[in-house]
DNA sequence: CATTTAAGTCAATAATACTGACTTATTTTG
DNA sequence: CAAAATAAGTCAGTATTATTGACTTAAATG
């Protein structure tokens, strides 16, 4: 019953190196949207919520708390403040008319652009200088870390 | 002056799909860990904390303050519940009497091994799913991401 | 010896989130 | 159609993690 020792890649300092790498590189990744956003007084929940509004127009309430797994009371603030802010709206949904779907105003277009432009400037250099087939890597490894549920709604995502 | 298309990797949906892969594959990551730390009315500011003082046992308090790029007033709070927990000890500086040497009790080490046997299955899964050649594309696009100040305190983690 | 550094503390505040208990409007179901 | 379920919203209270600002203490350093 001798134990097998884990592959190269597979070891304890491995797995270490990886949930490190994360650690610092979600840091990296949040970084300029943060401060673009807290100018405005808005925080990450605010660029989450903008993000997937953007990303899916017309996405229900329901569907935005599925997506973020947050409560409806805390989801409520941020909209409140999107809305107030003037870069999101509401519209009561034709064929069911309980649900409130969501839209980006021109506002809200322009500053998640604006957004986008800091996040996706930092996010092209990592993948430049990893090169497409490390990029195939990361995906991987990221779908492997998601739980079920989210990797469905990962996969689901409108293109 | 014609533009050229980005290739396909560097499209902008291809840097949205990283984008929300990071977003989802961080929440599988964090998940086990925040449920299991819970219990003991133990967040995340404590796991990091546990986390950079089981990986480099006797570091200072001013070092992990550069690490988790918090400010003292915060991390001073998260100390204290981990030594009031009997987690963590400190310790005098031999050299440098200013300083506070941070390390765990018996007790810190065995909460750590839990939250790590929990952590790195979630890992070791994505990463033995994925493959070596895909672990080494998901480290490098981190790298990328990260500040070069982070990127150096990447690599200058003991092993 | 004056200055700087490492750590800690007190106080006030903010952002994000939670639980629990309800209401309202609308759709679905038996 | 009436009862049940669903989508959204609200009110109230609380927790966690973080901030800024103003200090103190002890020790090292120039």
């Amino acid at each position: 019953m001798g134990k097998v020792p884990n592959p190269r890649f597979l070891r304890d300092e491995d797995l270490n190196q990886g949930i490190e790498a994360l650690f610092f590189g979600y840091r990296g990744f949040t970084a300029g949207p943060d401060r673009l956003l807290a100018d405005r007084g808005l925080g990450r929940a605010h660029h989450r919520a903008l993000h997937f509004i953007a990303r899916d127009p017309g996405l229900t309430v329901g569907r935005v708390l599925d997506i973020l797994a947050v409560t409806k009371q805390s989801l409520s603030r941020v909209l409140r403040e999107l809305m107030d802010q003037n870069l999101v709206e509401q519209r009561q949904g034709a064929k069911d008319r309980r649900q409130r779907h969501l839209w980006l105003t021109a506002e809200g277009e322009a500053l998640i652009q604006s957004v986008r432009s800091v996040q996706n400037a930092v996010v092209r250099k990592a993948f430049a200088s990893a090169g497409a087939e490390a990029v195939e890597g990361f995906l991987g490894v990221l779908e492997g870390l998601m739980s079920p549920e989210d990797l469905a709604k990962f996969k689901s995502m409108p293109k």
